[in-house]
DNA sequence: TTGTAATCGTCAGGGCCCGAACGATAGGAT
DNA sequence: ATCCTATCGTTCGGGCCCTGACGATTACAA
């Protein structure tokens, strides 16, 4: 099939709502879109992959994060996850339930904690990875490289201009 | 400030990590970003906006919906809004609790329920629509009306490919 | 040294979120 | 009329998610 990029009956009609009041429709329609398919994909990821590891998507970011950047502090590794700490204290202790991270005391700093993957949480992001990345090419496989290069520039854009 | 699409520490990071497996780099910048604004964007929302009325993002997106095409039956309405059925019943409960939405029973039908919004839920969004939209305007504030057009058309593509 | 402020991770409470199971209702077939 | 099947919205259990409050620890100033 021909590639779609056809207005969405939903779009179309959120539009025609929304017209008179003077909105900027561009901005609504690029940041809607790009909620609609983060909803998308987090759903058929958790669904068709994650599940099979017991793992929520929360619980595969983190334990990417650990997997990136090697042992972290949960101050960080929370924010670098895109959650709080206080979810992150939850999601920590289902990957340790799981034997897939653990925890470390700071030897300096009593209030610090160290969270690290496991061997066994390395093995399987290593295993894991590949599949989510395959589904993150097949969800953009109707976009050129050239357009996928253009679409994560402009959304790094989007994220320079919200941490500042 | 002049606008930066500079690549993130932590995307860097991640590239490195990952470039020797052997996978689709462009696609994985372009899904983990999407993942990355959608977060930020409605963290934000929800603290700076939402929570002056007591909305969550789903119970804002629910009650969008409903202003946007009016009555709608539960099993529609999740699936427009992106949550199962099951969440929508206690987001609906929510909604209710504030005065923002009501339930109808079908009158052919026994099993089925109608959902409308409120008058007040109606003049909520109409307050808060303008807010948001102007949320969407500051985060894409960086890029060009022609950019915003083509973000918002390849991730339409994407929806319709997710949809295949 | 002792008080005070900052920062750490965790817990409590309430809401969102899903899949699975459920009772209720409807629609056909026999 | 009575099965059988499909579909409806809800409930339940478990996990994620946030804010606000908390005790513990540290840093620093008086």
């Amino acid at each position: 099939m021909a590639r779609d990029a056809s207005v969405t009956r939903a779009e179309r009609e959120a539009r025609e709502r929304v017209e008179a009041l003077g909105i900027d429709v561009d901005a609504f329609a690029a940041v809607s879109n790009i909620f609609r398919v983060a909803n998308a994909v987090r759903n058929y990821t958790e669904r068709n992959l994650l599940s099979e590891f017991n793992l929520s998507f929360s619980g595969f970011t983190v334990l990417w994060v650990l997997w990136v950047w090697g042992p972290k502090e949960s101050r960080a590794l929370a924010e670098e996850s895109g959650i709080s700490k206080s979810t992150l204290t939850g999601v920590v202790k289902t990957l340790e339930r799981l034997g897939f991270a653990a925890r470390k005391p700071h030897a300096m700093d009593g209030r610090r904690v160290f969270v690290q993957a496991t061997r066994e949480g390395i093995s399987t992001m290593r295993r894991i990875f590949p599949h989510f990345n395959e589904i993150e090419a097949t969800v953009t496989r109707d976009l050129s490289a050239r357009e996928k290069e253009g679409l994560a520039r402009m959304l790094r854009i989007m994220l320079h201009t919200l941490e500042s």
